[in-house]
DNA sequence: CACAATAAAGAGCAGTGCTCTTGATTTGTC
DNA sequence: GACAAATCAAGAGCACTGCTCTTTATTGTG
């Protein structure tokens, strides 16, 4: 479809512009992309850059949404095979570590402080919400053939149920709510170990951080109900 | 002490640059901080500033020293009382919590990814480990009095026990290194959840954040070992 | 071929961090 | 009290940023 040669150079242009945003996020982070380095990289000129992409914030959208897509799929091969539901948990987690060490500063751009002022369109959504469904999944696929633990958990209040039962018919699982909570709070906790690896809060104490994060995936996996 | 009127000119407009730079950060990010609009809120002009702060990297860490112990003052008032020690630790993270709520463009400055291109003096880290410190006195109280359960963990790697062991040595602690494990993956849960919810992760799921925040809480309390 | 759509270029505005020099003021000492 | 020394505010300037505008060149199509 893309026939003419205008859209073709157009199409390929975009890539590169998207190309070269993603080496500048890795290299310096995301407080330095600038569209200016981008059409340098390039060997165009700034103002060039603007007819691809709107504003700068356009630009770290796009990032973004690549990096929820690319984490995403990183999660749902690790959750793929016939191992233990428990234990392909574990992997997922470890193969979203995995990703962040590699990709620091596009783990920081999606899972750290949001840059002020920016704003996540509607559309990035869904595609954040893969990580979180790849690892429901697996949850379901162990309460399905009852080897789901259902350890004792603390008080929900009213308002907390009332939210988890919305979110269990949004999602269509048919996982009870207390299973649903249970996951939020081991959820946070691997990405709360994760931030605080990569964002340097072990300094001092657990260094490298690998260890206590493979530990924690455990804890999570256990907080859950998995077993083993 | 302040002897020359010279010398309290001096703190003083230092004082004064210190409060408009939390102004700042909490109008309108970290990012948006510069030098030049705290010295126009100042009323003087910007090379100014730079007598009395040498970078804009200077202010940010004296903006960090000053939050870290912000937030460490908060959770030790938090912490103490003559409550059951694990209903002290989930005071302590509520507090954490609220002060976060109060001030999320400075939780993010801290908890946050970090700014690129910085790096944390040595000094902060006293400071920032003020914070751990009181949950893990309130984890002690409960041992000492044997009022600390040992709820089963995941089994750890040698050389997690490693860093454990030398964490104790440097904390100076009698708990048992299992408890430090279970420690820091609770407290990396209270963190994310934190962050989870200031971040906007939970849009769509858990919102507005607070129940599941007090859920996730409680839930960290368990995973160390505190009853009620 | 001619015309319209599109791309690229360049200039320019307002902002940033930071450095340097210049002149003014205050300070401690003789 | 006078004077050199230390300190300060001010301004100009450099290189960078995001972004907008106008002008020129290129391209695809009627």
């Amino acid at each position: 479809m893309p026939s003419t040669p205008r859209e073709r150079a157009r199409v390929d242009t975009m890539r590169r512009i998207l190309e070269s945003g993603n080496r500048q996020l890795a290299e310096q982070g995301a407080a330095a992309l600038s569209l200016r380095a981008v059409a340098r990289d390039l060997g165009m000129v700034s103002s060039a850059v603007y007819r691809y992409v709107p504003s700068r914030d356009d630009l770290l959208t796009a990032l973004i949404t690549e990096g929820y897509r690319d984490v995403a799929q990183v999660a749902e091969s690790a959750a793929a095979g016939r191992a233990a539901p428990g234990r392909r948990f574990v992997a997922l987690c470890e193969a979203i570590y995995g990703w962040a060490r590699e990709h620091p500063h596009r783990y920081a751009l999606i899972f750290g402080s949001p840059v002020p002022g920016y704003r996540a369109p509607q559309d990035t959504i869904t595609d954040a919400a893969r990580t979180p469904a790849a690892a429901i999944q697996l949850i379901e696929t162990a309460w399905a053939a009852g080897e789901l633990d259902d350890p004792e958990s603390p008080p929900a209040s009213a308002g907390l149920r009332r939210q988890a039962k919305e979110l269990r018919t949004a999602l269509g699982t048919q996982l009870p709510e207390a299973v649903l909570l249970r996951f939020a709070a081991a959820w946070t906790q691997v990405f709360g170990v994760i931030s605080f690896d990569l964002f340097g809060q072990f300094v001092g104490s657990f260094e490298p951080g690998d260890a206590v994060c493979a530990f924690t995936f455990r804890t999570a996996a256990r907080t859950i109900g998995f077993r083993d």
